[in-house]
DNA sequence: CTCTACCCCTGTCTGC
DNA sequence: TGCAGACAGGGGTAGA
């Protein structure tokens, strides 16, 4: 499940390769995703030079003059750069060849990505218009958060992971953060203090710092990386490890389902 | 506006 | 060992 830090490893691994690059030929092997491909997409991306590859939340933006194309992950998606001689596999779905013999292939097994376009400006599309802010930047602060959760009575978890407070939080980070921050992940988020939303800015931030780093290691080989090692390379504290000790006290660490998502945490450390 | 339930899909895991 | 069924999971959306 690519989240944040694997979105931003894929964006830095894919941008060399294709920027100021032109689109040779564009290939939909199959165009039923989240939503469908655009049908003219082959048209009206042929001969078309890359201006840049961005992101906004876990979006990869790939900037032309014409539009912009809108790439989300889902939880199976991948982004490869391969050489025209790499045969397609069974989950290959788009492939976007470049002048340089390059391809972009676009692989997505469960297909709950998208492969969007638009042609209007792309910070304005009913996808990304309503997003908050970007995690790693200063607006994203403890002061900002107490403010959005006055009203919340949500659990904090599920809180933390609406694109509308903070993008790019992902289940397993929101977890992870939770448990650093010492913050029990049912909690209604306004009764959270301002102080406990600090530290829990900071873990934030600490952990998708550390998990772009890690995901960074892989870029030199990211040609013919095979996957993202991605948070695997991290060490998770909570996340997937219910029924085990938790590391800092010992006491099982709990299984509970919030906002239909399955949530790890400590009953003692985490209060 | 806030919140919950549901849906899209397939690889992996569990139980028989 | 094989097969059926359950489940996970991002995030948009309908409806309460």
């Amino acid at each position: 499940m690519p989240e944040l830090p694997e979105v931003e490893t894929t964006v830095r691994g894919i941008r060399s390769f294709i920027e100021n690059q032109i689109i040779e030929k564009v290939t939909v092997r199959h165009s039923k995703l989240r939503w469908p491909i655009e049908k003219n997409i082959q048209m009206i991306l042929k001969n078309t030079v890359i201006s840049s590859v961005t992101r906004r939340a876990k979006y990869i933006l790939i900037n032309t003059k014409k539009g912009t194309i809108i790439i989300h992950l889902g939880m199976s998606g991948s982004l490869r750069i391969v050489d025209s001689n790499t045969v397609a596999e069974k989950h290959d779905y788009v492939d976007i060849e470049f002048s340089n013999q390059f391809i972009l292939r676009f692989r997505d097994p469960r297909r709950f990505g998208a492969f969007l376009w638009t042609d209007k400006p792309v910070m304005n599309h009913s996808l990304l218009i309503h997003l908050g802010p970007e995690p790693l930047n200063k607006q994203f602060n403890a002061e900002y958060l107490t403010k959005q959760a006055e009203s919340r009575n949500v659990a904090v978890k599920v809180f933390i992971m609406d694109s509308k407070v903070v993008v790019g939080i992902g289940n397993i980070y929101a977890a992870e953060a939770l448990f650093i921050a010492g913050i029990n992940p049912k909690r209604p988020a306004k009764n959270v203090s301002k102080k406990e939303y600090a530290k829990l800015v900071v873990a934030i931030k600490m952990i998708l710092r550390k998990a772009i780093k890690k995901g960074g290691t892989t870029l030199k080989d990211f040609v013919n990386s095979q996957g993202n090692p991605g948070y695997f390379a991290l060490h998770l504290k909570v996340y997937g490890k219910s029924g085990k000790p938790c590391e800092n006290c010992n006491k099982k660490l709990e299984l509970i389902s919030l906002g239909q998502r399955s949530t790890v945490y400590c009953p003692q450390c985490q209060k």
